[in-house]
DNA sequence: TTGACATGTCGAAACATTCCGATATATTTG
DNA sequence: CAAATATATCGGAATGTTTCGACATGTCAA
């Protein structure tokens, strides 16, 4: 026999599409390959923009633009030391995404 | 005193650039507010297109482009019924990338 | 066979994203 | 101060995505 809560871990309500417009618009910013890196990067630590730069192979200046997009829509934060800008992740929900990500595509 | 396997466990690997890009094409077609509400539905019935395109308040011949795009990539597949075509999920990775929206962004 | 229905496909307009050179700002070093 | 370095910003060209009307195909029922 059925309780109502049973019901509802059954199958809960679907998201509202507003909801899923919001989730579309962060998964947007998700999809990119140097964004993927920094945020797989800056999960495990903290980063400069040359840092991170280089290790996606593109010119800094546009590593900066990547790190501005995830900072406008709250993935990450910055602290400016020296002339150097440290990035790190605010977003606690990219861990569980980045886990989903790895499980899928590997670390190959 | 660290194994090999500690230091694996605690940091392992970057995922290559490559495996990213074929990521951020997963997520590119994520992305998008109807074909996440069509990939919901689907992980949990069948639906022909047209409950679909009804869900997501749009033109069938409109939800019909999406499921073929994420069919086309391999997140779903179909079977023809009389004049109906019903879409169903195989990529499995789906459940898990669902769980992390709906952990995010609610069912709201 | 005819008409209604469900789905699929095409092409173009509208819109958004990506990338890059040029330039700007701020900081440290000599 | 001047030069070098790190980061940030702007504008535009190239490219990709979304949407929509129009039409094509296939199925069912009378």
């Amino acid at each position: 026999m059925n309780t109502a809560i049973d019901d509802i871990t059954e199958t809960p309500p679907l998201t509202s599409l507003e909801a899923l417009g919001q989730a579309a618009e962060c998964l947007k910013i998700l999809a990119h390959p140097h964004r993927l890196r920094m945020i797989q990067m800056l999960l495990r630590d903290r980063y400069t923009v040359g840092e991170l730069a280089q290790a996606c192979e593109i010119p800094s200046h546009m590593a900066s633009e990547h790190l501005r997009l995830m900072q406008r829509c709250g993935f990450l934060t910055n602290q400016k030391e020296g002339r150097n800008a440290y990035y790190q992740v605010v977003e606690t929900h990219l861990t569980h995404f980045m886990a989903c990500i790895e499980a899928r595509f590997g670390q190959a």
